[in-house]
RNA sequence: GCCCCGUUAGCUCAAUUGGUCAGAGCAUCUGACUCUUAAUCAGAGGGUUCCUGGUUCGAGUCCAGGACGGGGCACCA
């Protein structure tokens, strides 16, 4: 959609009103922009409501700081240009236009030089600082912050009175020359100011930025102007997530997206959040796990299928849970456990490698070296080192349970297993280590180990005693599966279970489902770790929160 | 759902045992300054101390209830 050319064709705007087609002084010979018509020869008097005078009691108040700004609105509007911008083409990362400017550098103390490269850039002022008839500017844009200097004298008079007009936190455009302050700070030289946007509220502290964690969540967008590092971080995610993308591409994978509101919600243990279709008057589940529908696809010959997306439990929050979070999940046929182990760690070294992560990552209290290869431990020999109790006699672990004091009474052994295996084992996981072999009665979606049927192909993936990821090889026999989803284990309630009979996906399964490895990794928690942030919502931008309260 | 902790100006933080304790910095406003760096200097204004009650001669401070947040537990293979 192309900028209008004329300003006529925009009679709402603030432009149109004024008789001005750009927010530009002066006409730059630079300026992609059409000329604009005729400026008015003495702009009109600027303030609609004067300035207040010393004193004026509410000029600290929020309503007086707000204030303020709208005054500069008014009076930069009045000088017939546009507060709310307009389309800016040619603008030069500021990243770049610093790596333009470094052959240039000068020490302090030598003469300032103005006479380098013309550039253009635009972006956010963070820092304002007044000598007079002479302004510097902090400008930051996606990738970096620069120096401006506006001159009186520079800019000409009509662009001064612009200038004056300027606050923290506007959206300016920069035409001038790079070049080095006589403190041999790196600086444009401003020939041109373009006003692109009026920023009504006032920012936080320039030096501490938001420290409020509430704040900082609900506000993400100031997080981000102003948090020290917090860009940064959500750049990294994003990379973070692309790596992961790539690396299953790279291994021939397709990317596929199953259906988010499901008649029941399989694949994992956890309560779903209820909603409902109101045409067709049913009721509907959000999905807790994406695995019951790409296990479908292996079915249907879609052979490397994964799905990176959002699921919802209806579980409590903590700095480890979000009630929606983003999972990957990737089945590949003819593969099994193992072959999602080397997976695995691939996805984790190759995401490492483009957040910029350190080999040894410390974080949480511990030092993690990713470089090396994981360590592989089964189940048992880990309850074996930990607890010192025998794994495969019932009675030691019922008596090691019990004295830790762990339920036993009328619980399936391998759930009470469990339970004492997360109480003791999980916690001295520290550097990143794959438990393997499963308790075969916790994992109803897992082929059992050939011979020891008590054992299942599983592992999941600790790091810094946190769960990162989770795998089976997949339990193919459709006859075991549908005996598996009808047994309900003792001990566990219903909506605790994962076994929750789907007649389809049972159906599936006796269509020949290959055999296959297939992995889950919460991407959340791997952008903690690659990002050495303390909390899941420091990498969500927007977590879950209760309304604000009014007044 | 339970336990502990927190909430003071737009932002970041002070305020002794309940007694001139409503304070600072940033931000805002006025003035000075053409090389500043969280600019500086001079001046001014800005408060429902989260809310509602209670105790007290007197409450930011103590008590009860509530709201929101942080941590822990439970929940979550």
């Amino acid at each position: 959609m192309a900028r209008p050319e004329n300003a006529a064709d925009r009679p709402h705007d603030w432009a149109s009103r004024f008789c001005s087609h750009t927010g530009q002084f002066p006409s730059s010979a630079l300026s992609s922009l059409p000329p604009g018509t005729s400026m008015p020869a003495v702009p009109p008097d600027p303030s609609p409501d004067n300035s207040p005078a010393s004193g004026t009691p509410m000029s600290g108040t929020a309503a007086g700081l707000e204030k303020a700004r709208r005054d500069k609105l008014l009076k930069i509007a009045a000088l017939g240009i546009d507060p709310w911008g307009s389309r800016f083409d040619g603008a030069q990362p500021i990243a770049d236009v610093r790596h333009l400017g470094e052959p240039l550098r000068r020490a302090e103390g030598e003469p300032a030089a103005d006479d380098g490269p013309t550039v253009r850039v635009a972006g956010r002022i963070m820092l304002l600082r007044s000598a007079g008839s002479l302004v510097f500017i902090s400008l930051a844009d996606r990738a970096g912050r620069i120096q401006i200097m506006l001159g009186k004298k520079q800019v000409g008079p009509d662009a001064w009175k612009l200038v004056d007009c300027l606050d923290l936190g506007d959206l300016i455009g920069i035409d001038g020359r790079l070049g080095y302050s006589k403190t041999g700070e790196m600086t444009v030289f401003a020939t041109a100011i373009t006003f692109l946007t009026k920023s009504i509220e006032t920012p936080p502290d320039k030096f501490h930025g938001l420290v409020d964690a509430e704040l900082k969540q609900r506000m993400r967008y100031v997080d981000l102007i102003h948090g020290e590092g917090v860009r940064e971080r959500f750049i990294a995610r994003s990379r973070i997530v692309a790596s992961v993308r790539q690396t299953l591409f790279d291994r021939g994978y397709l990317e596929v997206e199953g259906p988010t509101l499901q008649d029941s919600a399989g694949g994992a243990a956890a309560r779903p959040f209820k909603t409902h279709h109101n045409a067709l008057d049913m009721p509907l589940v959000l999905r807790i796990a994406l695995e019951l529908h790409l296990k479908r696809l292996l079915v249907g010959g879609m052979e490397r299928v994964f799905e990176l997306g959002r699921v919802y439990r209806n579980e409590g929050v903590s700095p480890r849970h979000n009630p929606e979070f983003t999972m990957l999940e990737a089945y590949e046929a003819y593969g099994d456990y193992a072959t999602m182990m080397d997976l695995t760690e691939a996805i984790i070294r190759d995401a490492a490698k483009v957040a910029g992560t350190p080999s040894t990552v410390h974080w949480m209290g511990h030092a993690i070296d990713l470089a090396k290869p994981f360590r592989r431990a089964t189940y048992d020999d880990l309850l074996r080192e930990v607890v010192g109790c025998d794994p495969t006699d019932p009675a030691s672990i019922t008596t090691a349970a019990a004295a830790l004091g762990i339920d036993t009474a009328g619980r399936h052994p391998d759930v009470v297993k469990s339970d004492l295996f997360e109480a003791t084992c999980e916690g001295t996981l520290s550097a990143p280590t794959f438990v393997i072999d499963y308790p075969a009665a916790i994992c109803p979606l897992t082929k059992r180990k050939s011979g020891q049927p008590h054992l299942a192909e599983r592992f999941e993936l600790y790091v810094a005693g946190m769960e990162l990821a989770n795998a089976y090889t997949e339990l193919n026999d459709p006859d075991l599966q549908e005996e598996l989803f009808r047994t309900q284990l003792a001990g566990l309630a219903s909506d605790e279970s994962m076994a929750r009979m789907d007649t389809d996906f049972i159906r599936a399964l006796r269509h020949g489902m290959p055999p296959a490895g297939g992995l889950g990794i919460g991407i959340d928690r791997l952008v903690m770790l690659l990002t050495q942030s303390a909390s899941i919502r420091d990498v969500i931008l927007f977590p879950i929160h209760r309304p604000q309260s009014e007044g």
